[in-house]
DNA sequence: GTCCTTGGTCACCTACGGTAACTCATGAAC
DNA sequence: GTTCATGAGTTACCGTAGGTGACCAAGGAC
C-alpha cells in the first residue's frame, strides 16, 4: 500500500513514466498489431510502417520488460522470434483501441480546425 | 469521402500523425488538466509537474491549431491567458482518462514484471 | 564458394526537448 | 524617476533520443 496514490501529474511518479511509455508512438501500434495473436519480428515491422529495426527492438524489449509481451525464440536458422501479448498486455487493448478509434473518427474535424486556423 | 479509410499503421496517413500527437507525453496531461474548466497558463504549468514553458506553449499552440482547445487573452497587465477545452477536446477525455486509469491501476503489475525481468 | 534469409547490434548524425536568459507592458515601491 | 515584480511568452544553446545504414551469425540453396 503506497503512502500516496499514484499521480501521473507528478514528475517522478512511476505512473507518469508508465503513461509516457504506453503513450509512446510505436508502443501503441505494436500492441495493436499483436491483438489477433502472436507475430514475428518482421511481420510487426512490415505492419507498423516506418518503424526502424532499432526502435522496434527497443520497443519490444521494453514491452517484454514491463510484462506486456512475451518473446519466444525458436532455435532455427534463419531465426524465428515470436512476440505475443500477455494478459496484462491484452488489458491495454481496450484503452488503446479507444484512442485509435478516436483518432480515425475525429480526423476530419481536426483537419477542418487546422484549415480554419491557417486562415 | 476518402478513397482509403484512415489507417494509423501507414506512415503518411494523417490519422497516424494525429495519434502521435494525442499520445504525446504532455498533451495527455494538459488535456486532463482542463477537464474541470478553463485554466490559466501558469495554473497548467504548476499542475503538470516538470513541463517547461517552451513545451507547454508548444503543446497548447498545437492543441489550439487542432481545434481541441481555445485560447483567450485578457487585455490586462500582467497578461492573463485562459485555455479551455472545445467540445472536440472534451470528446478526448474518455479515451485519455481510460489510459490514465489503466496506468495507475496496473502500475503494480508492471513493477513486479520489471523486478522479475531484472532477475 | 557465394548468396540469401532473419533478428539484431553498432556507429554516426540530425532533430527534438530541456535549461536559462531575455522581452514586453504596466503598476507599485521608494 | 528609477528600480522592481508580474505573467506569458520567445530565443540561444546544448544534450540526448531516435532515424539511417552498415555489419554480423548460422545454415540452406545453387
Amino acid at each position: 500500500m503506497p503512502l500516496l496514490p499514484p499521480d501521473p501529474y507528478q514528475r517522478d511518479c512511476p505512473s507518469r513514466k508508465l503513461l509516457d511509455r504506453i503513450g509512446d508512438r510505436w508502443t501503441v501500434l505494436v500492441i495493436a498489431t499483436l491483438e489477433d495473436g502472436p507475430r514475428r519480428f518482421s511481420e510487426i515491422r512490415r505492419r507498423v510502417d516506418g518503424v526502424s529495426q532499432k526502435m522496434l527492438t527497443q520497443t519490444l524489449r521494453a514491452l517484454e520488460r514491463d510484462g506486456l509481451v512475451t518473446r519466444t525464440v525458436h532455435a532455427e536458422v534463419p531465426p524465428r522470434v515470436e512476440y505475443a501479448l500477455t494478459p496484462l498486455g491484452r488489458s491495454l487493448l481496450d484503452p488503446l483501441g479507444a484512442l485509435m478509434r478516436w483518432a480515425t473518427e475525429h480526423l476530419g474535424e481536426v483537419e477542418q480546425a487546422q484549415q480554419a486556423y491557417a486562415a
